[in-house]
DNA sequence: GCTGCGTCCCAAAACGTTTTTGTTGCGATG
DNA sequence: CATCGCAACAAAAACGTTTTGGGACGCAGC
């Protein structure tokens, strides 16, 4: 208490700097921060004299300053969420809390601070707040965010694979889509379903196009014609979801591409009448392990399981690796499958 | 490209900066600054010119520079888990997920960003990230990073109020878990339980402080002796889970104050060979309405649902609020009971 | 006594901005 | 014609560190 105030005194208001660790201890600036941070060559006598000055005063180096000279400011950047004409939060996903979660925490490991930022360009917060690298979450056709930051030199590591040109150099860090599609689809027909539809996205990331290519490609290895539909721009996931459990040779399961499309197609199916699993099975893609929701919906949902969390660790190890000047070689994460009653049919 | 490349050699490999700009334009450093923040008086002709300069060069003002003169990072802290001997991720709760979600909506609503950083004050991590304010999430007892915000002078919200004495005018975000833990033990009576216990936390927070006092009151209030378990320091929550199960007059209903707590109940139930809600009805708290983990429960436990989401969201607002001069008041979130098979006696 | 070599410390430059305090030229005012 | 005010720009001082390039001193070797 008495020492708070005396300090506070002493340096006229202002948080002490180093400039007051000098005066009170009759050093240089520059003695007072070698002895603080063990790099020149300082009398240990004097260098415990600084210390406890320092911390009688409560000084503590301003990292802001630090930054400036040294270049580096220990923070590293997410970016996520691609729509810019919708709130932010409309486009929030379970997905990139669970990944950020993850990233957070293999970021604090490695004393790297982690700050999630908008994708949006337009909102410009990520060129404002400092940081070291940046993790671009599934970076769509032109984008912006990646061109800034080839052209400032910032470097990126991606989750899920840039589908421009030019960035074939860039780690990225992805969903191993092909097993997990081939999985879930398996398990499907092995569950009896004979026609398998796909409730595919309009974004245009790597992660729809890979999920659409493996379901295609495993239909025609499969011999089964691929039945895709696709919610337009602004329109409801029911609709589109209404559209594919309408038409002729109507499927008999359907995989979803994200959790809100598996809620769409639980509501299409009671719309039309049709049971689950009798008349329709239903598997999405689970955006996390830990991702909630299941037990809102009405049915529990078979599901295939990204495991956003490890993504996010291995982004941010992988960035960190960029920044400690390895040149890290992309991974990829297993998914994996995970059975509930909307496609159990021999059960109940 | 060709541009991006001549901009380099220009600058001699170094990313361009307001220098850059200024020999560009042939005006000074001063100017170039006011034209692009539209500060000063400048010629409209003049201010374009520097526009576009500055947009060949690909000039960015580097945030860190900006924020050592302005004093301002624009970034936002929340400290969160307090275990200091554990990893982080052991300690990281569904309800720091949900709570950062929100907050960091919130902050980029805002234009302010957020940084996650562990509340364990022996990693010092957020004293080395630049920060504008600070949100602590669940300050303890003798809380290290409150005592030190203060001597720093960092502006500091709290969720959940503060027990020590002394941070009295820190405006803070809680939950109202006055009605809310009234509304559960309630919802018990009425289920068909007549004797309830409450499996507590050895956290010294206000929120198990609270929880543990609102249930004692009610328990007086409904002339019940209170049953409260407490799980030792590194005990696993299901020893206490059963302890309190098997003691003389075993409650016939238990409300257990986290999600993990909720999962020893069951499982602490079936070692014990009691049904569920037959013998033993459980309610837990749910630390926000988007955690999953009751998907993957045994059974669907009734639960308090803490809206983790809203309060990162008020506390984020508050904190920004303070930082704009304003003294906000505190705020109270309400939390709302969710019934499910746990406490349903009579039906399934 | 001069040189060479450690040891311990310091002054000043640098980092890239913003802000403060001018300075210059020019038209309007008395 | 002297003065004032205003528009448009510039020089230099901050901001709080780290780093660079020494300087002073004592001591050993020749």
């Amino acid at each position: 208490m008495t020492s708070r105030k005396s300090t506070r005194a002493e340096t006229g208001g202002r948080r002490p700097g180093i400039r007051d660790v000098a005066r009170a201890t009759g050093l240089s600036i520059t003695t007072v921060s070698h002895a603080l941070s063990g790099k020149g060559q300082i009398a240990p006598a004097t260098r415990e004299r600084v210390r406890s000055a320092a911390a009688e005063l409560g000084y503590r180096p301003d990292p802001v300053a630090q930054g400036l000279v040294s270049g580096r400011t220990g923070i590293i950047g997410v970016a996520v969420g691609h729509m810019a004409d919708r709130p932010w939060a409309s486009t929030y996903r379970p997905y990139y809390a669970a990944f950020s979660a993850g990233a957070t925490m293999a970021a604090v490991e490695r004393d790297y601070a982690l700050v999630v930022v908008p994708g949006d360009p337009a909102s410009g917060l990520w060129a404002r707040v400092p940081m070291d690298g940046l993790i671009i979450v599934d970076p769509v056709r032109d984008d912006p965010l990646l061109a800034d930051c080839a052209r400032r030199g910032l470097p990126v590591v991606t989750d899920g694979r840039p589908i421009d040109p030019g960035y074939e150099e860039v780690p990225t860090v992805e969903s191993d889509l092909e097993h997990g599609m081939a999985e879930v689809l398996d398990h499907l027909r092995t569950a009896g379903a004979t026609r398998i539809g796909l409730l595919s996205g309009a974004e245009p990331d790597a992660y729809t196009q890979d999920c659409e290519r493996h379901y295609r490609e495993w239909c025609e290895a499969a011999g089964q014609t691929p039945v895709v539909e696709t919610p337009a721009a602004s329109e409801d996931a029911v609709e589109a979801a209404l559209r594919l459990l309408s038409g002729p040779d109507r499927p008999d399961a359907v995989h979803g591409l994200n959790e809100t499309y598996g809620q769409a197609l639980v509501i299409a199916a009671r719309r039309l009448g049709l049971s689950i699993p009798g008349d329709l099975m239903i598997s999405v893609m689970r955006e996390s392990a830990q991702s909630g929701g299941a037990e809102d919906w009405e049915v529990p949902l078979t599901a295939l399981s990204l495991d956003a969390r490890r993504l996010g660790a291995e982004s941010v190890t992988m960035l960190i690796d960029v920044l400690d000047g390895k040149a890290p070689r992309s991974a990829m994460v297993p998914c994996t499958v995970v059975v509930r009653d909307s496609t159990r049919r021999g059960v109940g």
